[in-house]
DNA sequence: ATTATCTATAGATCTATAGATAATGC
DNA sequence: ATTATCTATAGATCTATAGATAATGC
């Protein structure tokens, strides 16, 4: 019986139609909106709180500062990428091309593709302190499997060791940039441009033959 | 004779050895290493007058505030990318490839290779707002001849204008990533990575082999 | 009793201005 | 007189805590 029955604890101040979230869930959406759109550090406590539709202080009983809000969305975001490669690494069917176009494809949906643009809470630069070090090992694990891919493609293969990790790094920041031009041009399709920058990827690798058909390598 | 002669005006309260810069060159420089390591709102002005030797209040003698400083920083910075744009569009000797690849390689220079990396102001999500519309309408321009560029190449002619509109942007995007690749690895010896990053966006274009060479195409 | 929220506010900033001061230049 | 700098500070925040309050649950 959940039905719009009242709920526990003193009413909001401001009344909203239920937006079927949390509280928590409301102020992590309302966080991820306003660090993406105008940075962590202009955002303010209250502007985070009013934007769920609460008042200031009521955030601390949720989360016990700004910082918890970022940290819980980078791990939020980062999960699933990880999820997926550790998947195409274990895969044994499909080729190495088709595993690495996929995580590249996959990687730009998730990022680009939410209703708020949370890769672009990966171009933070209050991201890089210790504070968020859970993130970046995840974040640093998710590329080695990148390398990994790569390493175990034809093309990848064939090159020297410091060459295909400078491809890596070259694949990766392709996929992080994708972050750039979508925050630009935030109206194109996603799913389109993330096949788009995944056959890109390839051509990077320099298997750009595997990924001549639409839609990608079979 | 300005040979460490001394200077007009009131002395600072903390003497240190001449940079050799002016005032404004200092706090330029200083917004910038503060800009890009912690970020655009989480630099305050007193740590910018501070880290140029000068009282917070000082700063105010030169620049009107910190969105002058961001706005001359952002400026300069894209200014001599356009420059070399504009040459290299109206130049007939050389084959569009190369002067594609040249100006991949150079940006990637300019962006990642000065003492401070200039290249992340681009990253920032304040830089967006109106007030910096003078830098978006340059970027805009060095992106036009990105695409004009791309176009002119034998693979680029190949291709459907939309499909050259989206590699132009996968281009620019692979610029932009790897600012942030250079961001998380500062270390990196720029000029061989800016060289590999132009090769790569050739391959992304689809004129693999025209990026063959080392040093790139002649 | 428990819960979710509120109001109020102390303490710590941060920006930008006002006005003083310590040099050189004439 | 001009210049570059300083000190001091008003006014406007912003964060985080303390403690009250208005619901439901038992």
């Amino acid at each position: 019986m959940v039905t719009t029955g009242r709920r526990v604890g003193r009413p909001r101040a401001e009344q909203r139609p239920d937006s079927g979230l949390s509280a928590p869930e409301e102020l992590l959406r309302a966080a991820a909106e306003l660090f993406t759109t105008h940075g962590y550090a202009a955002t303010t406590t209250r502007a985070v709180a009013e934007r769920a539709g609460l008042r200031q202080a009521t955030m601390y009983h949720y989360f016990g500062g700004k910082e918890d809000l970022l940290a819980a969305l980078l791990e939020s975001t980062v999960r699933p990428s990880l999820e997926l490669a550790r998947e195409l690494l274990a895969d044994q069917e499909r080729s190495a091309e088709a595993r690495l176009w996929e995580l590249c494809r996959s990687d730009v949906e998730l990022l680009c593709g939410g209703p708020h643009n949370l890769g672009g809470l990966y171009l933070l630069p209050e991201v890089r302190v210790d504070r968020f070090d859970g993130f970046h090992r995840v974040r640093a694990e998710l590329k080695e499997a990148y390398g990994a891919l790569l390493a175990a493609t034809g093309a990848g293969a064939a090159l020297a060791s410091d060459e295909a990790a400078l491809r890596t790094d070259l694949v990766f920041g392709l996929i992080e940039g994708v972050i750039l031009v979508h925050r630009s041009d935030p109206e194109r399709p996603v799913a389109a441009f993330a096949a788009a920058t995944a056959d890109a990827a390839l051509r990077i690798v320099g298997a750009a033959g595997a990924a001549g058909g639409a839609g990608g390598p079979a």
